[in-house]
DNA sequence: ATGCAACCTTGATTTAAATCAAGTCTGGCG
DNA sequence: CGCCAGACTTGATTTAAATCAAGGTTGCAT
Protein backbone atom coordinates (compact mmCIF):
# COMPACT_ATOMS: atom_id res chain seq x y z
CA UNK A 1 0.00 0.00 0.00
CA UNK A 2 1.38 3.32 -1.12
CA UNK A 3 1.09 6.92 0.89
CA UNK A 4 -0.91 7.96 -2.23
CA UNK A 5 -4.25 9.96 -1.18
CA UNK A 6 -6.36 7.47 -2.97
CA UNK A 7 -5.04 4.47 -1.25
CA UNK A 8 -4.09 6.08 2.38
CA UNK A 9 -4.66 3.62 5.46
CA UNK A 10 -7.84 5.67 5.98
CA UNK A 11 -9.93 3.67 3.48
CA UNK A 12 -9.64 0.93 1.41
CA UNK A 13 -7.95 0.82 -2.22
CA UNK A 14 -10.41 2.55 -4.60
CA UNK A 15 -11.73 5.44 -3.04
CA UNK A 16 -14.31 6.60 -0.24
CA UNK A 17 -15.66 4.41 2.22
CA UNK A 18 -19.48 4.70 2.78
CA UNK A 19 -20.19 3.76 6.26
CA UNK A 20 -22.62 1.13 6.86
CA UNK A 21 -26.43 1.92 6.02
CA UNK A 22 -27.50 -0.03 9.58
CA UNK A 23 -30.90 0.30 11.04
CA UNK A 24 -29.30 3.03 13.67
CA UNK A 25 -28.54 5.33 11.00
CA UNK A 26 -31.53 6.88 11.78
CA UNK A 27 -29.57 7.76 15.06
CA UNK A 28 -26.59 9.18 12.72
CA UNK A 29 -27.35 12.92 13.10
CA UNK A 30 -28.84 12.86 16.70
CA UNK A 31 -25.82 11.42 17.88
CA UNK A 32 -23.41 13.65 15.74
CA UNK A 33 -20.73 15.28 18.21
CA UNK A 34 -20.74 18.46 15.99
CA UNK A 35 -24.39 18.85 15.57
CA UNK A 36 -25.01 22.07 17.47
CA UNK A 37 -22.20 23.35 15.72
CA UNK A 38 -23.31 22.98 12.04
CA UNK A 39 -27.27 23.96 10.01
CA UNK A 40 -28.29 20.84 11.69
CA UNK A 41 -28.92 22.43 15.31
CA UNK A 42 -31.76 24.12 13.32
CA UNK A 43 -33.61 21.01 13.75
CA UNK A 44 -36.02 18.95 16.62
CA UNK A 45 -35.31 15.38 16.85
CA UNK A 46 -37.29 14.42 13.95
CA UNK A 47 -36.02 16.50 11.80
CA UNK A 48 -32.80 14.67 12.53
CA UNK A 49 -34.18 11.93 12.05
CA UNK A 50 -35.44 13.28 8.58
CA UNK A 51 -31.85 14.50 8.04
CA UNK A 52 -30.00 11.55 8.81
CA UNK A 53 -32.31 9.69 6.08
CA UNK A 54 -31.64 12.14 3.71
CA UNK A 55 -27.93 12.30 3.51
CA UNK A 56 -25.21 9.50 3.53
CA UNK A 57 -21.42 9.97 5.36
CA UNK A 58 -18.57 9.77 3.37
CA UNK A 59 -14.94 9.05 5.47
CA UNK A 60 -12.53 10.62 2.49
CA UNK A 61 -8.74 10.64 2.98
CA UNK A 62 -6.45 13.72 2.34
CA UNK A 63 -6.68 14.36 -1.56
CA UNK A 64 -9.60 13.60 -2.26
CA UNK A 65 -11.65 15.65 -4.87
CA UNK A 66 -15.23 15.94 -3.60
CA UNK A 67 -16.45 18.58 -6.21
CA UNK A 68 -15.70 19.33 -9.46
CA UNK A 69 -15.26 22.78 -11.21
CA UNK A 70 -18.10 22.27 -14.37
CA UNK A 71 -19.70 19.31 -13.07
CA UNK A 72 -23.28 19.14 -12.64
CA UNK A 73 -24.33 20.27 -9.15
CA UNK A 74 -26.24 17.28 -7.31
CA UNK A 75 -25.13 17.49 -4.16
CA UNK A 76 -24.87 19.51 -0.80
CA UNK A 77 -22.28 18.57 1.84
CA UNK A 78 -22.07 19.49 5.60
CA UNK A 79 -18.50 18.46 7.15
CA UNK A 80 -18.65 16.70 10.36
CA UNK A 81 -14.75 16.44 10.72
CA UNK A 82 -11.43 17.46 9.06
CA UNK A 83 -10.84 20.21 6.62
CA UNK A 84 -11.86 20.95 2.85
CA UNK A 85 -10.47 23.61 0.44
CA UNK A 86 -12.58 25.27 -2.37
CA UNK A 87 -11.21 26.83 -4.63
CA UNK A 88 -11.48 28.26 -8.48
CA UNK A 89 -8.63 27.81 -11.10
CA UNK A 90 -7.90 29.62 -14.62
CA UNK A 91 -7.23 27.94 -17.35
CA UNK A 92 -3.32 28.00 -17.42
CA UNK A 93 -3.11 26.07 -13.52
CA UNK A 94 -3.54 29.31 -11.38
CA UNK A 95 -5.42 28.83 -8.57
CA UNK A 96 -7.22 31.01 -6.20
CA UNK A 97 -8.56 29.13 -2.11
CA UNK A 98 -11.84 30.87 -2.04
CA UNK A 99 -11.88 29.13 1.36
CA UNK A 100 -11.20 26.35 4.23
CA UNK A 101 -14.24 24.72 5.17
CA UNK A 102 -13.50 23.22 8.99
CA UNK A 103 -15.93 20.87 10.85
CA UNK A 104 -19.70 22.07 11.21
CA UNK A 105 -19.37 23.99 7.66
CA UNK A 106 -21.43 23.18 4.35
CA UNK A 107 -20.27 23.72 0.53
CA UNK A 108 -21.97 22.40 -2.32
CA UNK A 109 -24.57 25.11 -2.55
CA UNK A 110 -25.10 26.55 -6.17
CA UNK A 111 -27.91 27.88 -8.47
CA UNK A 112 -26.58 26.85 -11.36
CA UNK A 113 -26.69 23.76 -13.07
CA UNK A 114 -22.96 23.21 -12.66
CA UNK A 115 -20.75 23.99 -9.92
CA UNK A 116 -18.23 27.12 -10.50
CA UNK A 117 -15.94 26.03 -7.86
CA UNK A 118 -13.64 22.69 -7.29
CA UNK A 119 -13.06 20.93 -3.57
CA UNK A 120 -11.28 18.66 -1.99
CA UNK A 121 -9.88 17.10 1.11
CA UNK A 122 -7.05 18.69 3.06
CA UNK A 123 -6.71 15.37 5.74
CA UNK A 124 -9.11 13.15 6.43
CA UNK A 125 -12.44 14.04 6.26
CA UNK A 126 -15.81 13.02 7.30
CA UNK A 127 -18.66 14.59 5.71
CA UNK A 128 -22.65 14.61 5.02
CA UNK A 129 -23.80 14.36 1.10
CA UNK A 130 -27.83 15.71 0.87
CA UNK A 131 -28.50 15.11 -3.07
CA UNK A 132 -30.32 18.39 -4.69
CA UNK A 133 -33.88 16.78 -4.53
CA UNK A 134 -33.19 15.75 -0.83
CA UNK A 135 -32.15 18.81 0.69
CA UNK A 136 -35.05 20.83 -1.53
CA UNK A 137 -37.23 18.92 0.29
CA UNK A 138 -36.16 19.55 3.88
CA UNK A 139 -35.81 23.00 3.21
CA UNK A 140 -39.32 22.71 2.18
CA UNK A 141 -40.56 20.91 4.70
CA UNK A 142 -38.00 22.36 7.76
CA UNK A 143 -38.52 26.14 7.65
CA UNK A 144 -36.39 27.05 10.54
CA UNK A 145 -33.53 24.55 8.57
CA UNK A 146 -34.30 27.01 5.16
CA UNK A 147 -33.90 29.84 7.54
CA UNK A 148 -30.74 28.69 9.26
CA UNK A 149 -29.11 27.97 5.86
CA UNK A 150 -30.01 31.40 4.44
CA UNK A 151 -28.00 32.88 7.32
CA UNK A 152 -25.33 30.44 6.87
CA UNK A 153 -24.85 31.63 3.48
CA UNK A 154 -25.16 35.34 4.54
CA UNK A 155 -22.38 34.45 6.99
CA UNK A 156 -20.09 33.10 4.33
CA UNK A 157 -21.05 36.37 1.82
CA UNK A 158 -19.39 38.35 4.78
CA UNK A 159 -16.63 35.74 4.93
CA UNK A 160 -15.89 36.28 1.61
CA UNK A 161 -15.87 40.35 1.31
CA UNK A 162 -13.66 40.37 4.54
CA UNK A 163 -11.41 37.91 2.38
CA UNK A 164 -11.50 40.29 -0.92
CA UNK A 165 -10.10 43.20 1.54
CA UNK A 166 -7.17 41.05 2.20
CA UNK A 167 -6.44 39.81 -1.26
CA UNK A 168 -6.95 43.40 -2.41
CA UNK A 169 -5.80 45.59 -0.24
CA UNK A 170 -3.34 43.78 2.53
CA UNK A 171 0.56 43.07 2.45
CA UNK A 172 1.89 39.99 2.65
CA UNK A 173 2.93 40.28 6.39
CA UNK A 174 -1.05 41.49 7.04
CA UNK A 175 -2.71 38.24 4.78
CA UNK A 176 -0.18 35.80 6.95
CA UNK A 177 -1.32 37.43 10.44
CA UNK A 178 -4.98 37.24 9.08
CA UNK A 179 -5.22 33.56 8.28
CA UNK A 180 -3.04 32.50 11.51
CA UNK A 181 -5.61 34.12 13.47
CA UNK A 182 -8.26 33.03 11.29
CA UNK A 183 -6.91 29.31 11.68
CA UNK A 184 -6.92 29.83 15.79
CA UNK A 185 -10.66 30.86 15.49
CA UNK A 186 -11.48 27.77 13.29
CA UNK A 187 -9.56 25.52 16.08
CA UNK A 188 -11.46 27.27 18.77
CA UNK A 189 -14.37 26.53 17.05
CA UNK A 190 -14.16 22.75 15.77
CA UNK A 191 -12.80 21.56 19.25
CA UNK A 192 -14.81 20.57 21.53
CA UNK A 193 -12.05 20.43 24.68
CA UNK A 194 -12.94 24.21 25.20
CA UNK A 195 -9.92 24.54 28.07
CA UNK A 196 -6.32 24.99 26.99
CA UNK A 197 -6.46 24.96 23.20
CA UNK A 198 -4.84 28.24 24.58
CA UNK A 199 -4.19 30.22 20.95
CA UNK A 200 -3.53 27.27 19.13
CA UNK A 201 -3.90 27.47 15.19
CA UNK A 202 -5.36 24.54 13.53
CA UNK A 203 -2.94 24.51 9.70
CA UNK A 204 -3.87 20.91 8.23
CA UNK A 205 -3.21 22.97 4.72
CA UNK A 206 0.13 22.80 2.80
CA UNK A 207 1.90 25.82 2.08
CA UNK A 208 1.07 25.87 -1.50
CA UNK A 209 -2.66 25.60 -0.30
CA UNK A 210 -1.79 28.91 2.21
CA UNK A 211 -0.37 30.73 -0.62
CA UNK A 212 -3.15 30.28 -3.15
CA UNK A 213 -5.49 31.25 -0.39
CA UNK A 214 -3.55 33.99 0.41
CA UNK A 215 -3.09 35.24 -3.37
CA UNK A 216 0.85 34.89 -2.36
CA UNK A 217 3.84 32.10 -3.30
CA UNK A 218 5.01 29.54 -0.72
CA UNK A 219 8.22 31.73 -0.44
CA UNK A 220 6.43 34.60 0.28
CA UNK A 221 4.16 32.19 2.88
CA UNK A 222 7.59 30.53 4.46
CA UNK A 223 9.59 33.73 4.63
CA UNK A 224 6.54 35.79 6.73
CA UNK A 225 5.85 32.54 8.81
CA UNK A 226 9.44 32.62 9.41
CA UNK A 227 9.88 35.89 9.93
CA UNK A 228 6.43 36.04 12.86
CA UNK A 229 8.66 32.97 14.43
CA UNK A 230 11.84 34.87 14.89
CA UNK A 231 10.11 38.08 16.05
CA UNK A 232 8.36 35.17 19.14
CA UNK A 233 4.69 35.68 17.46
CA UNK A 234 4.48 32.30 16.84
CA UNK A 235 5.79 28.80 17.39
CA UNK A 236 5.37 25.60 15.84
CA UNK A 237 3.66 22.73 17.62
CA UNK A 238 3.09 19.19 17.22
CA UNK A 239 -0.03 17.95 14.43
CA UNK A 240 0.03 20.95 11.95
CA UNK A 241 -0.20 22.72 15.05
CA UNK A 242 0.59 27.05 15.75
CA UNK A 243 1.37 28.39 18.97
CA UNK A 244 0.43 32.00 18.74
CA UNK A 245 2.23 33.66 21.27
CA UNK A 246 1.37 37.28 21.15
CA UNK A 247 -2.71 37.55 19.67
CA UNK A 248 -2.63 41.11 20.55
CA UNK A 249 0.73 41.79 18.28
CA UNK A 250 -0.84 39.52 15.26
CA UNK A 251 -4.07 41.43 15.40
CA UNK A 252 -2.62 44.93 14.84
CA UNK A 253 -0.52 43.65 11.62
CA UNK A 254 -3.52 42.18 10.45
CA UNK A 255 -5.65 44.76 10.27
CA UNK A 256 -2.29 47.54 9.34
CA UNK A 257 -1.15 49.08 12.34
CA UNK A 258 2.32 48.96 11.84
CA UNK A 259 4.17 47.30 14.79
CA UNK A 260 8.02 46.99 13.33
CA UNK B 1 -26.46 75.55 -4.81
CA UNK B 2 -22.91 73.54 -4.59
CA UNK B 3 -22.16 70.70 -6.44
CA UNK B 4 -21.53 68.36 -3.39
CA UNK B 5 -23.18 65.19 -3.95
CA UNK B 6 -25.47 66.31 -0.71
CA UNK B 7 -26.82 68.90 -2.13
CA UNK B 8 -27.27 68.04 -6.20
CA UNK B 9 -30.24 68.97 -8.09
CA UNK B 10 -31.27 65.59 -7.79
CA UNK B 11 -32.15 66.10 -4.11
CA UNK B 12 -33.64 69.41 -2.04
CA UNK B 13 -30.59 70.31 0.35
CA UNK B 14 -30.49 67.74 3.69
CA UNK B 15 -30.38 64.32 2.31
CA UNK B 16 -32.58 61.54 0.69
CA UNK B 17 -35.79 62.36 -0.57
CA UNK B 18 -38.91 59.70 0.87
CA UNK B 19 -41.41 59.65 -2.39
CA UNK B 20 -44.37 60.37 -1.38
CA UNK B 21 -46.56 58.10 0.55
CA UNK B 22 -49.90 58.68 -1.19
CA UNK B 23 -52.35 56.23 -1.32
CA UNK B 24 -51.32 54.94 -5.06
CA UNK B 25 -48.29 53.54 -2.85
CA UNK B 26 -49.57 50.22 -3.00
CA UNK B 27 -49.39 49.68 -6.71
CA UNK B 28 -45.90 50.90 -6.36
CA UNK B 29 -43.96 47.30 -6.92
CA UNK B 30 -47.14 46.31 -9.34
CA UNK B 31 -45.93 49.07 -11.70
CA UNK B 32 -42.14 48.42 -10.35
CA UNK B 33 -40.37 48.52 -14.35
CA UNK B 34 -37.26 46.14 -12.79
CA UNK B 35 -39.76 43.90 -10.82
CA UNK B 36 -39.27 41.06 -13.13
CA UNK B 37 -35.06 41.47 -12.94
CA UNK B 38 -35.39 41.49 -8.77
CA UNK B 39 -36.23 39.31 -5.62
CA UNK B 40 -39.57 40.83 -5.86
CA UNK B 41 -40.60 38.37 -8.94
CA UNK B 42 -40.88 35.63 -7.08
CA UNK B 43 -44.34 37.51 -5.31
CA UNK B 44 -47.89 37.11 -6.47
CA UNK B 45 -50.35 40.45 -6.69
CA UNK B 46 -51.04 39.88 -2.86
CA UNK B 47 -47.14 39.56 -2.14
CA UNK B 48 -46.57 42.76 -4.60
CA UNK B 49 -48.58 44.65 -2.12
CA UNK B 50 -47.42 43.67 0.92
CA UNK B 51 -43.59 44.36 -0.35
CA UNK B 52 -45.02 48.08 -0.88
CA UNK B 53 -46.53 48.31 2.12
CA UNK B 54 -43.66 46.78 4.26
CA UNK B 55 -40.64 48.82 2.26
CA UNK B 56 -40.45 52.64 1.54
CA UNK B 57 -39.10 54.17 -1.71
CA UNK B 58 -35.97 56.45 -1.50
CA UNK B 59 -34.05 58.62 -3.73
CA UNK B 60 -30.22 59.12 -3.33
CA UNK B 61 -27.81 61.90 -5.21
CA UNK B 62 -23.94 60.42 -5.74
CA UNK B 63 -21.75 59.98 -3.47
CA UNK B 64 -24.78 59.28 -0.50
CA UNK B 65 -23.72 57.02 2.57
CA UNK B 66 -26.67 54.29 2.47
CA UNK B 67 -25.03 51.57 5.45
CA UNK B 68 -21.86 52.64 7.26
CA UNK B 69 -19.39 49.74 8.59
CA UNK B 70 -20.03 49.24 12.54
CA UNK B 71 -23.71 50.72 12.50
CA UNK B 72 -26.69 48.82 13.66
CA UNK B 73 -27.95 46.51 10.64
CA UNK B 74 -31.63 48.22 10.91
CA UNK B 75 -32.28 47.89 7.36
CA UNK B 76 -32.36 45.77 4.14
CA UNK B 77 -32.37 47.23 0.30
CA UNK B 78 -33.54 46.82 -3.11
CA UNK B 79 -31.89 48.42 -5.67
CA UNK B 80 -34.33 49.81 -8.15
CA UNK B 81 -32.69 52.56 -10.28
CA UNK B 82 -28.72 53.40 -10.75
CA UNK B 83 -25.34 51.53 -8.97
CA UNK B 84 -24.52 51.63 -5.44
CA UNK B 85 -20.85 50.18 -4.12
CA UNK B 86 -20.36 48.20 -1.00
CA UNK B 87 -16.74 48.16 0.51
CA UNK B 88 -14.48 47.10 3.34
CA UNK B 89 -12.43 49.75 5.00
CA UNK B 90 -8.64 48.99 7.13
CA UNK B 91 -7.90 51.52 9.60
CA UNK B 92 -5.17 53.18 7.89
CA UNK B 93 -8.12 54.35 5.27
CA UNK B 94 -7.10 51.68 2.39
CA UNK B 95 -10.68 50.01 0.69
CA UNK B 96 -11.73 47.59 -0.94
CA UNK B 97 -15.12 47.59 -3.17
CA UNK B 98 -16.56 44.21 -2.95
CA UNK B 99 -19.02 44.34 -5.21
CA UNK B 100 -21.13 46.93 -7.28
CA UNK B 101 -25.07 46.64 -6.86
CA UNK B 102 -26.91 47.78 -9.96
CA UNK B 103 -30.72 47.69 -10.47
CA UNK B 104 -32.36 44.94 -9.16
CA UNK B 105 -29.84 43.99 -7.05
CA UNK B 106 -30.11 44.15 -3.04
CA UNK B 107 -28.05 45.07 -0.43
CA UNK B 108 -28.01 44.56 3.42
CA UNK B 109 -28.00 41.40 4.23
CA UNK B 110 -26.41 40.71 7.99
CA UNK B 111 -26.97 38.24 10.53
CA UNK B 112 -24.78 40.31 12.64
CA UNK B 113 -26.25 43.00 14.73
CA UNK B 114 -23.96 45.82 12.85
CA UNK B 115 -23.02 45.66 9.01
CA UNK B 116 -19.68 44.43 8.07
CA UNK B 117 -19.75 46.83 4.97
CA UNK B 118 -20.07 50.27 3.63
CA UNK B 119 -22.60 51.17 0.94
CA UNK B 120 -22.92 54.12 -0.64
CA UNK B 121 -24.40 55.67 -3.94
CA UNK B 122 -22.42 55.93 -7.20
CA UNK B 123 -24.72 57.83 -9.11
CA UNK B 124 -28.22 59.48 -8.94
CA UNK B 125 -29.72 55.75 -6.61
CA UNK B 126 -33.97 54.76 -6.56
CA UNK B 127 -33.88 52.20 -3.82
CA UNK B 128 -36.90 50.40 -1.98
CA UNK B 129 -35.96 50.00 1.89
CA UNK B 130 -37.08 47.33 4.34
CA UNK B 131 -36.62 47.38 8.17
CA UNK B 132 -35.46 44.29 9.59
CA UNK B 133 -39.11 43.45 11.45
CA UNK B 134 -40.58 43.83 7.79
CA UNK B 135 -38.15 41.79 6.07
CA UNK B 136 -38.48 38.77 8.76
CA UNK B 137 -42.15 38.84 8.41
CA UNK B 138 -41.95 38.69 4.54
CA UNK B 139 -39.70 36.11 4.38
CA UNK B 140 -42.28 33.93 6.51
CA UNK B 141 -45.29 34.71 4.80
CA UNK B 142 -44.06 34.12 1.25
CA UNK B 143 -41.66 31.09 1.41
CA UNK B 144 -41.32 31.79 -2.31
CA UNK B 145 -39.92 35.03 -1.52
CA UNK B 146 -37.40 33.69 0.88
CA UNK B 147 -36.09 31.02 -1.74
CA UNK B 148 -35.66 33.64 -4.19
CA UNK B 149 -33.90 35.10 -1.58
CA UNK B 150 -31.45 32.32 -0.49
CA UNK B 151 -30.91 31.42 -4.23
CA UNK B 152 -30.22 35.63 -4.81
CA UNK B 153 -27.45 35.22 -1.88
CA UNK B 154 -25.75 31.69 -3.10
CA UNK B 155 -25.39 34.10 -6.04
CA UNK B 156 -23.88 36.60 -4.44
CA UNK B 157 -21.70 34.30 -3.30
CA UNK B 158 -20.15 32.67 -6.16
CA UNK B 159 -19.43 36.07 -7.82
CA UNK B 160 -17.57 36.97 -4.67
CA UNK B 161 -15.35 33.62 -4.90
CA UNK B 162 -14.86 34.66 -8.77
CA UNK B 163 -13.93 37.80 -7.38
CA UNK B 164 -11.24 36.22 -5.23
CA UNK B 165 -9.73 34.68 -8.02
CA UNK B 166 -9.23 37.67 -9.56
CA UNK B 167 -8.06 39.63 -6.61
CA UNK B 168 -5.71 36.88 -5.46
CA UNK B 169 -4.28 35.19 -9.04
CA UNK B 170 -5.03 37.79 -12.00
CA UNK B 171 -3.00 40.45 -13.41
CA UNK B 172 -3.51 44.10 -13.73
CA UNK B 173 -4.96 43.86 -17.83
CA UNK B 174 -6.44 40.45 -16.74
CA UNK B 175 -8.44 42.22 -14.03
CA UNK B 176 -9.29 45.22 -15.84
CA UNK B 177 -10.62 43.48 -18.58
CA UNK B 178 -13.01 41.17 -16.81
CA UNK B 179 -14.18 44.26 -15.16
CA UNK B 180 -15.05 45.74 -18.68
CA UNK B 181 -16.91 42.41 -19.40
CA UNK B 182 -18.69 42.63 -15.71
CA UNK B 183 -19.94 45.95 -17.06
CA UNK B 184 -21.22 44.73 -19.67
CA UNK B 185 -23.42 42.26 -18.68
CA UNK B 186 -24.69 44.55 -15.99
CA UNK B 187 -25.73 46.98 -18.30
CA UNK B 188 -26.93 44.36 -20.39
CA UNK B 189 -29.17 43.11 -17.53
CA UNK B 190 -30.19 46.45 -16.27
CA UNK B 191 -31.19 48.23 -19.59
CA UNK B 192 -34.81 47.66 -20.85
CA UNK B 193 -34.28 48.24 -24.52
CA UNK B 194 -31.67 45.19 -25.56
CA UNK B 195 -31.82 45.84 -29.26
CA UNK B 196 -28.59 48.04 -29.86
CA UNK B 197 -26.90 47.69 -26.13
CA UNK B 198 -24.65 46.30 -28.70
CA UNK B 199 -21.56 46.01 -26.63
CA UNK B 200 -22.07 48.52 -24.21
CA UNK B 201 -20.68 48.62 -20.94
CA UNK B 202 -21.90 50.93 -18.04
CA UNK B 203 -18.77 52.65 -16.15
CA UNK B 204 -20.46 55.22 -13.70
CA UNK B 205 -17.86 54.87 -11.15
CA UNK B 206 -14.87 56.97 -11.19
CA UNK B 207 -10.73 55.48 -11.65
CA UNK B 208 -10.41 55.28 -7.79
CA UNK B 209 -13.44 53.05 -7.20
CA UNK B 210 -12.47 51.06 -10.35
CA UNK B 211 -9.06 50.68 -8.44
CA UNK B 212 -10.49 49.94 -5.24
CA UNK B 213 -12.69 46.73 -6.65
CA UNK B 214 -9.65 45.54 -8.62
CA UNK B 215 -7.42 46.03 -5.92
CA UNK B 216 -4.92 48.19 -8.15
CA UNK B 217 -3.66 52.09 -7.84
CA UNK B 218 -5.69 54.19 -10.20
CA UNK B 219 -2.67 55.03 -12.17
CA UNK B 220 -2.94 51.29 -13.06
CA UNK B 221 -6.29 50.97 -14.52
CA UNK B 222 -5.90 54.39 -16.88
CA UNK B 223 -2.87 52.87 -17.85
CA UNK B 224 -4.58 49.72 -18.89
CA UNK B 225 -7.43 51.31 -20.11
CA UNK B 226 -5.54 53.14 -22.13
CA UNK B 227 -3.12 49.88 -23.88
CA UNK B 228 -6.91 48.62 -24.39
CA UNK B 229 -8.03 51.69 -26.50
CA UNK B 230 -4.96 51.92 -28.41
CA UNK B 231 -5.30 48.34 -29.45
CA UNK B 232 -9.03 48.84 -30.62
CA UNK B 233 -10.21 46.57 -27.66
CA UNK B 234 -12.26 49.22 -26.75
CA UNK B 235 -13.68 52.75 -27.41
CA UNK B 236 -14.98 55.58 -25.28
CA UNK B 237 -18.39 56.59 -25.70
CA UNK B 238 -20.79 59.39 -24.34
CA UNK B 239 -22.10 58.91 -20.46
CA UNK B 240 -19.24 56.92 -18.66
CA UNK B 241 -20.32 54.48 -21.28
CA UNK B 242 -17.83 52.43 -23.21
CA UNK B 243 -18.00 50.35 -26.60
CA UNK B 244 -16.46 46.76 -26.63
CA UNK B 245 -15.21 46.49 -29.72
CA UNK B 246 -13.60 42.70 -29.44
CA UNK B 247 -15.71 41.06 -26.51
CA UNK B 248 -13.83 37.98 -27.83
CA UNK B 249 -10.30 39.09 -26.96
CA UNK B 250 -11.17 40.83 -23.92
CA UNK B 251 -12.65 37.25 -22.65
CA UNK B 252 -9.50 35.70 -23.92
CA UNK B 253 -7.66 38.40 -21.91
CA UNK B 254 -9.74 38.02 -18.76
CA UNK B 255 -9.50 34.29 -18.27
CA UNK B 256 -5.57 34.16 -18.70
CA UNK B 257 -4.68 33.69 -22.68
CA UNK B 258 -1.82 35.34 -23.83
CA UNK B 259 -2.91 37.40 -26.40
CA UNK B 260 -0.12 40.23 -27.20
C1' DA C 1 -16.51 83.07 -21.38
C1' DT C 2 -13.48 82.02 -17.57
C1' DG C 3 -11.71 79.79 -13.57
C1' DC C 4 -11.23 76.10 -10.86
C1' DA C 5 -11.66 71.65 -8.71
C1' DA C 6 -12.13 67.00 -9.43
C1' DC C 7 -10.80 63.57 -12.39
C1' DC C 8 -7.87 61.45 -15.51
C1' DT C 9 -3.52 60.49 -18.10
C1' DT C 10 1.31 59.81 -18.84
C1' DG C 11 6.16 59.40 -17.57
C1' DA C 12 10.15 58.31 -14.25
C1' DT C 13 11.53 55.79 -10.39
C1' DT C 14 11.06 52.64 -6.54
C1' DT C 15 9.66 48.56 -4.21
C1' DA C 16 7.16 44.47 -2.48
C1' DA C 17 6.63 40.28 -3.90
C1' DA C 18 7.60 36.98 -7.68
C1' DT C 19 10.82 34.21 -9.76
C1' DC C 20 14.96 31.58 -10.01
C1' DA C 21 17.98 28.64 -7.53
C1' DA C 22 19.90 25.87 -4.07
C1' DG C 23 19.68 23.54 -0.12
C1' DT C 24 17.37 21.37 4.38
C1' DC C 25 13.94 18.82 6.88
C1' DT C 26 10.68 15.05 7.58
C1' DG C 27 8.36 10.80 7.73
C1' DG C 28 7.07 6.64 5.53
C1' DC C 29 9.09 2.51 3.28
C1' DG C 30 11.99 -1.02 1.85
C1' DC D 1 18.40 2.39 9.58
C1' DG D 2 18.99 5.10 6.01
C1' DC D 3 16.94 6.37 1.49
C1' DC D 4 13.84 9.07 -1.00
C1' DA D 5 10.04 12.14 -2.30
C1' DG D 6 7.48 15.75 -0.97
C1' DA D 7 7.35 19.76 1.80
C1' DC D 8 9.62 23.60 3.44
C1' DT D 9 13.26 27.24 3.94
C1' DT D 10 16.56 30.65 2.60
C1' DG D 11 19.18 33.56 -0.57
C1' DA D 12 19.91 36.26 -5.07
C1' DT D 13 17.78 38.51 -8.75
C1' DT D 14 13.98 40.21 -11.53
C1' DT D 15 9.67 42.34 -12.40
C1' DA D 16 4.82 43.97 -12.27
C1' DA D 17 2.66 47.27 -10.17
C1' DA D 18 3.11 51.02 -6.74
C1' DT D 19 4.67 55.40 -5.89
C1' DC D 20 6.19 59.92 -7.04
C1' DA D 21 5.57 63.67 -10.12
C1' DA D 22 3.77 66.55 -13.62
C1' DG D 23 0.42 67.83 -16.85
C1' DG D 24 -4.09 67.59 -19.33
C1' DT D 25 -9.46 67.37 -19.44
C1' DT D 26 -13.92 68.27 -18.19
C1' DG D 27 -17.82 70.29 -16.54
C1' DC D 28 -19.92 73.19 -13.48
C1' DA D 29 -20.41 77.82 -11.10
C1' DT D 30 -19.66 82.20 -11.31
Amino acid sequence: MTSSPQTSAFVPAGGAVHAPKADMDVMRCLVCDIRNKSLCNSMDEEGLAALAHSSRQLLLPPGTTIVEEGEPALAFFSVTHGTVKLFKSLPDGRRQITGFADAGQFLGLSTAQTYSFGAETVDNVRLCRFLRPQLETLLSDYPTFERRLLAAVTDKLAEAQEQMLLLGRKTAREKVASFLLDRMKAFHQTTNRRQETGNMASVPMTRVDIADYLGLTIETVSRTISAFRRSLLIASAENHRIHILSVATLLNIASGQKTD
